[in-house]
DNA sequence: GGCCCCATGAGACAAAAGTCACATACACTT
DNA sequence: AAGTGTATGTGACTTTTGTCTCATGGGGCC
């Protein structure tokens, strides 16, 4: 297990406010909300909290990335989101005083802070910029789920993949962040590796992507749309 | 196109206060609210707003039922909620400014009450409760889609059904509201009406419900929650 | 250089889902 | 009572997805 070290303000402040999760706060808020954050360190593939467990708080990466997901019976997982710094998670019991939805875990080793429920409570009464927050933060939670019911129910394994391609590149090139693994991908599109592969190839096929040595090119970014 | 009319006080409060959303409303709040919605009905089968176009304003549906969806390119449609009297729907492009994510139609003669994007940013700042509310209903958004994503990307269509068919029914018995058509089963599941025909004479054939005449009957629920 | 681990490529097969076609049943109208 | 439109039951078939297995290949380590 992890120790955990309390935050001083002078220790926090300079990383919080880089945060776009604080941006509209001032600094008096800023102040209160790092005196209630705990710093927590994760090793990579450490488990950070568990779904159906009770409330585990609010949970900001700070550095490192970590990934939201679920398993099903047969071990398979869906990864939900991938995190990164300054992403957040876990809003949703912490809200609403329900049990984790999924799972937490650190996709690197990993700096994250965490806010329980009942000092955010506090937070929020004193400082109601937080609610815009926790609300805008919960809107575009709903706006990636909804699309990732569309992408499962409509798309098929090709077309998930097209999207997720393009949601992760910048303008023509390449994805960013560190390499994927066909197997990480597959977590992340609802499916497994060997299908993965194939629509890789199939991609590949039509032109559409051209894969040098483990470095995916987008060559048509259209073609790619056009498959979502 | 439905005409629409301004609600005043008197008319509105005693229907509003029976909204499960306004419960944590004191009367004053009830009144501003009241004031600021509008009231508009809808036939069967109209629709009522489209995904990707601008904001359409928090909905609340007064009377009858109305279905939250998205459409496939081959026509084919997933709803993501039925909702009835007392329900909500649209706080998402309310709160973060973007397009509605979804259609909403009404399934059968409604009633809903609109409250636009502007109206409640006012009513949020005059009466801070309306944001626990926003926050607690986007939260249960956020579980319903992750559960949906759950079952699209775990469970078989036979899986999917005894999910649906639990969630709908009250202890040891039949499906409430109206009887729902195979189709429009299909379309919550996301699949297509054969599957669901073949779903049902699976549950039937394992001995988990009994199909009498267009009743479904729950026989063994402890079966049913081990396929999902 | 040689070795090993892990990621990838790929084929054969199995299972699940979707499509098409048509028969049947039922509810409601006339 | 007959007729019509819609909902359902069902079989044959195709397509997509998933499973299993093994070959290939590159990167890092000794």
């Amino acid at each position: 297990m992890s120790q955990s070290t309390l935050l001083n303000y002078t220790h926090s402040k300079p990383l919080i406010q880089t945060v776009p999760y604080f941006h509209a706060l001032d600094d008096d808020a800023l102040r209160d909300v790092a005196q209630e954050m705990v710093e927590r360190r994760y090793q990579i593939g450490e488990l950070i909290f568990m779904e159906g467990e009770p409330d585990a708080g609010l949970h900001l990466v700070a550095e490192g990335h970590c990934k939201v997901y679920r398993l099903s019976e047969g071990g398979r997982e869906h990864v939900l989101a991938t995190l990164g710094p300054g992403d957040s998670c876990n809003e949703v019991p912490v809200v609403d005083g329900g049990p984790n939805p999924a799972n937490f875990a650190a996709l690197e080793d990993s700096t994250v802070w965490i806010i329980s429920a009942e000092a955010l409570q506090r937070l929020r009464r004193k400082h109601p910029a937080l609610n815009d927050m926790i609300i805008k933060n919960l809107a575009m939670r709903c706006r990636q789920l909804v699309k990732r019911v569309y992408n499962l129910s409509f798309l098929s394994v090709t077309g998930r993949l097209a999207a997720f391609l393009l949601e992760r590149s910048d303008e023509h090139s390449a994805l960013s962040r560190r390499t994927w693994t066909q197997d990480e991908i597959a977590a992340h599109l609802g499916t497994v590796r060997e299908m993965v592969a194939r629509a890789f190839k199939e991609l590949n096929a039509a032109g559409l992507i051209v894969v040098d040595r483990h470095r995916i090119e987008i060559v048509d970014r259209e073609g790619l749309a056009k498959l979502v």
